[in-house]
RNA sequence: GGUCCCAUCGUCUAGAGGCCUAGGACACCACCCUCUCAAGGUGGCGACACGGGUUCGAAUCCCGUUGGGACUGCCA
């Protein structure tokens, strides 16, 4: 019974992709890819209420741009018959019955008997027709126990009495999410169901129905842990930053997502943290995901990103800076940018970068003609000698070669003159020139940037000493 | 409240009864290198939640406690 794996992500339309979304998406791609299987995405999309086409499109992008590739495409949103037959289907054999409590309702009741929130089966024996203001609920058994087989978390066993009947299709006549799930599973023989943790609690909803709608032999589940904030809470939209395209915004670059991704919850064998997606379709397997919840931490990505940039060639590099070199990215106008210029400075600004976004403000001072001054790293560098210094600097720069190191030996020179280190001599042409006291190497950049306007900067300056 | 899940350095993890005086990575600290900032090099700090069992032997198995989390929607 060795049939290929058909996988699954579901995500529904929000506007953005949520992190965690994508390491199950991630999981399942793995598997399906592994095995010669099948890698289905599918748009959850069954509340009209919220659902925008670009935010759709949105998602293809998402995807795209990380590199996951899927074999088969469905909109929930056009598969709503499909759902409401197996509705009707359900009904008409006693599974399902028709109810028209409201929510104050249900808890009023639940209120007075003074019992655990919920719905009670109020409706269960009204045999209410359909009409309106009322919704369909699925029987759910109250005998028994319903397990999940579970690859990561064993077998967790429920009992069927704590399970409230859900509603499976709204008083609007539009299907909920549990029914379009099952009989989505059931419609695309989905064999795997890799999920957050999250959905474990209503899995035995999931199980019950698939077997009322006669689904035969079930799929096997893994419910990936979640991933948590610095609180240890689930990441949430609201306030933790959960956003793939915020990342990709920033400048992390999409194989290092996955492979931070891969590694919330997953090792390799080998103990290696840094891999490939090669790799990891190599030596993933579902059975070894952590069951416990990860925290999303930023600063280790940020880490393996900046790793990741310094290991790219200087021409990859600076292929992949490219969009953040123009807007909104950049503060300069288009005509001031020069490509050839930027690409001297490249392996210098590489270096020092950890995401492809940190790029524009470390060269800005190049493209622009009047670069903002940091006060506080002017107060800093303009001390007393500053003056005598970059008058001395002015002359010597007005004649000398104009290549890096004899513009370092000139600044060597002159700050000697003061009993100046050149720690200390190149704070001043440094401010002067960049306007911070941080940024690439120096002299490169005054070489790169040409005699005409480093003067005209040294001499900006010194007439606002 | 109820149901379920989880528990190794600050963080992500290695660890499937002796290989563990618990390994790696990120972060942090110190030093070296150095034109700033990074990068790089060297070294350091740092954990088996607690209590009972089982066993010759437990981070690893069992039970309990504590702590954390998810779910408990006519959202997905």
């Amino acid at each position: 019974m060795d049939v290929a794996p058909r996988t699954r992500f579901a995500p529904s339309p929000t506007g953005f992709l949520h992190v965690g979304g994508v390491r199950t998406a991630l999981y399942n791609w793995l598997v399906a890819r592994q095995s010669q299987g099948e890698f289905i995405l599918r748009i959850e999309d069954t509340d009209a209420a919220r659902n925008r086409e670009e935010w759709v499109e949105g998602i293809f992008d998402s995807m795209r741009w990380i590199g996951l590739d899927w074999d088969e495409l469905y909109r929930q949103s056009e598969r709503r018959e499909l759902y409401l037959r197996a509705a009707v289907k359900l009904e008409e054999g006693g599974k399902a019955y028709w109810c028209d409590c409201a929510r104050e309702d249900i808890d009023a009741r639940a209120a007075a008997r003074k019992g655990p929130p919920g719905y009670d089966g109020f409706c269960r024996e009204r045999s209410l027709g359909n009409g309106d203001g009322r919704a369909l609920r699925f029987r759910t058994s109250d005998e028994g126990a319903t397990i999940v087989p579970d690859v990561i978390r064993g077998a967790p066993s429920f009992d069927n009495v704590t399970l409230d009947d859900p509603v499976i299709v709204r008083s609007s006549g539009d299907p909920m999410f549990v029914l379009a799930n099952v009989v989505d599973d059931l419609d695309m023989k989905i064999t795997h169901v890799i999920r957050g943790e999250e959905h474990l609690p209503t899995t035995p909803k999931y199980l019950l129905l698939w077997d009322a709608l006669g689904g035969g032999e079930h799929p096997t589940f893994a419910h990936v842990p979640v991933l948590v904030n610095e609180k240890r809470q689930k990441l949430s939209k609201r306030r933790d930053p959960v956003a793939l395209e915020q990342y990709r915004d920033e400048g992390y670059l999409p194989e290092v997502m996955l492979n931070y991704l891969g590694l919330l919850g997953w090792s390799s064998p080998d103990g290696e943290e840094k891999f490939t997606i090669d790799e990891m379709l190599a030596n993933f397997r579902l059975e070894d995901v952590g069951n416990s919840p990860a925290f999303f931490d930023v600063t280790k990505l940020r880490a393996f990103n900046g790793d990741a940039i310094r290991a790219l060639s200087t021409d990859d590099f600076i292929t992949r800076v490219a969009p953040w070199l123009q807007a909104p990215f950049t503060p300069w106008t288009p005509e001031a940018f020069d490509g050839e210029v930027f690409a001297r400075l490249a392996p210098l600004v590489q270096e020092r970068v950890f995401r492809l976004s940190e790029v524009p403000e470390m060269v800005d001072f190049v493209f622009l003609d009047d670069p903002p001054v940091d006060e506080a790293s002017w107060a800093k560098a303009m001390k007393p000698h500053a003056a005598a210094l970059l008058d001395a600097v002015i002359v010597s720069y007005e004649t000398c070669p104009w290549e890096s190191e004899d513009l370092k030996d000139r600044l060597i020179e002159a700050g000697e003159a003061l009993d100046l280190k050149l720690k200390f001599a190149q704070a001043p042409v440094r401010v002067a020139v960049t306007g911070r006291s941080v940024g690439p190497p120096l002299f490169e950049s005054l070489e790169v940037m040409g005699r005409e306007r480093v003067l005209a900067r040294l001499r900006d300056a010194r007439g606002r000493l």
